[in-house]
DNA sequence: TTGTAAGCGTTATCAT
DNA sequence: ATGATAACGCTTACAA
């Protein structure tokens, strides 16, 4: 593979690799016409600046790094492509890398994205981890970072994260105005704080409306269907269902909702089930499922420009943006 | 952010910058003692070898790009993950970018990884193209390319396939199996080549099955679930509901069950879905849904042994490799 | 308006 | 075993 180089052109016009890279760079002074020239003759030779040797020369490389948990799941995948939307517009690329849910797969990919030289980066940790120091020792030093999603509110750091507590609360108490008595929570992971979030929401809720200790319960269940599967089954079997079922997200829910049906449950006349997270599956299942939308596009816009603004402004004032969501209703939280 | 350099290491060493280097390159000789000073000492320093102008001067990146059509869905997230195992495991990058289903930003995608000197790239193409020659032209100069799923059998390069035809025909001949006297196919786009091989599967299962023409029809429908829902609709409108329905995928699949559902029908009962491309959700709907699954891990894997090996030993004989499939049966296509 | 040349941080060839 | 130094392809003062 031969690269054609900047000398190339330089040499069959007869001219300086000043007035190439001058060509292809607007910001300094060039006749328009050896411009054209210039530019013409480039693209016939198939020449394009080497956007490594640019790299290199201007401590610049116009790469965001973003790293992700996973990007199975739609979630990430809406806010990465929201995030690529802003960049690619301002001459961005986006490099993603995902952890798979693993702690140093995670500071792997923060090293080796560092390495390369984005200009910042996008980091959704897999959870409040030892990683983080490490992560703010680089910001401090002039790196470019905004956290998203899985991140403690007081973490001194630019991030974007959704109001767990908040929309957690609304959807109880949804569940509790629905007449429902026992409530239990399929919660997802201790040491996620966007579960701990929820469970507060869910306490909240509860206490509001004095639903007695003995009426609810909380079950770390996690973030998979088939998860959702194994704690109802056992409820199931322990001959132990409450009326309603607030779930960690819709892959839990809908995970729950299958085993309720196979095993002759009707939802939501037998009991109602709620989701987080809304997957598009939520409204093509019966019956539909009940669940928080999180912005996902809006959160990805969001890290974008906060990202972009420590970019171009510096790291100076560390700014936290606290999303809303939506509560979207559906048959399987309301008997008719 | 100031980067630590070798010239730093070296300049604290009172050494060359090549013992430097030498220390951090295992291929030449250097004495022990002083490799291992030096790498010491560089570790303290935070010092990395500066991977840009690494592949400046080495001509070779260890970066790899895959251009994808979304990863929205799972399928591709899957075969992504798949390539990144093992190209991480040789000390490769991944770069992922994806088209949104457009031509152009396929195109461009692909040259923003081309200029930023990919060792070699993956290619899942929206569509059989008009790009397909500038990337076989590149191909031709040297660039290591491997084509993966939407591409005709007949083109000329490497690439993973899926046997569409195959495991179409597999899944119409369960249809008829199964008693259904009219079946029809839910399509997918006429321009897409994998499209047009389950449609042409479906058609030989028919004939050899000698389901008179009038019995079977092929509606263009598309991959979304919305726009199962909308053909769908206009079946049971003008009350042309066959006995079975063979749909382009899950999502399609989804969308009708929903909406026969919603409608009073019930699956299978009254009416027989397939999908096809399974995704998680099959097994978690009611009823489960019968799909072709494709070896998404596999073909990850295939894909990426293939361009390592261009990489390694050059472009020059091109290889094929078409994968097989799993029909998983499931409730949606058996009346008991 | 254009050219010259130093610099970006490496690798690799050639001396020593 | 180590050091100088020319590449790699570009940007950007500075000079002309």
């Amino acid at each position: 593979m031969k690269y054609v180089t900047i000398k190339d052109v330089a040499k069959k016009l007869n001219v300086s690799i000043s007035s190439v890279s001058r060509a292809f760079n607007d910001k300094y002074d060039i006749k328009k016409e050896t411009k054209e020239l210039i530019l013409k003759t480039a693209e016939e030779m198939g020449y394009f600046p080497n956007p490594i040797a640019k790299k290199l020369s201007q401590k610049k490389t116009f790469n965001i790094g973003i790293v992700v948990p996973e990007f199975i799941n739609e979630f990430y995948s809406e806010i990465i492509i929201a995030i690529q939307d802003i960049f690619t517009s301002q001459g961005y690329q986006i490099l993603v890398m995902q952890s798979d849910e693993n702690q140093e797969q995670e500071l792997a990919n923060v090293k080796t994205l560092m390495q390369n030289m984005m200009d910042g980066l996008i980091i959704a940790p897999t959870a409040a981890n030892d990683n983080m120091d490490y992560y703010l020792k680089q910001r401090d030093n002039g790196f470019p970072i905004v956290f998203m999603n899985r991140v403690e509110k007081s973490l001194k750091a630019s991030k974007i994260l959704f109001d767990n507590e908040k929309w957690s609360f609304f959807a109880t108490e949804h569940l509790i105005a629905q007449g429902n008595k026992r409530i239990f929570h399929l919660a997802g992971h201790k040491n996620l704080c966007v579960s701990g979030e929820r469970i507060k929401g869910f306490i909240r809720a509860l206490k509001k409306h004095n639903i007695p200790k003995e009426n609810y319960k909380i079950i770390e269940t996690g973030l998979f269907s088939n998860q959702g599967i194994d704690t109802v089954k056992e409820l199931i079997n322990s001959q132990n269902l409450p009326d309603a079922l607030f779930c960690e997200n819709d892959h839990v829910a809908m995970g729950a909702i299958k085993i309720l049906k196979d095993s002759g449950y009707r939802v939501p006349e037998d009991i109602t089930v709620m989701g987080f997270t809304e997957t598009r599956m939520a409204e093509l299942i019966t019956p539909q499922l009940s669940s928080v939308r999180q912005p996902t596009h809006e959160i990805g816009k969001k890290a974008a420009e906060l990202l972009l603004k420590h970019i171009n402004n510096g790291n100076s004032d560390q700014e936290t943006i606290i999303m809303d969501g939506v509560l979207n209703i559906r048959k399987s939280t309301v008997r008719n």
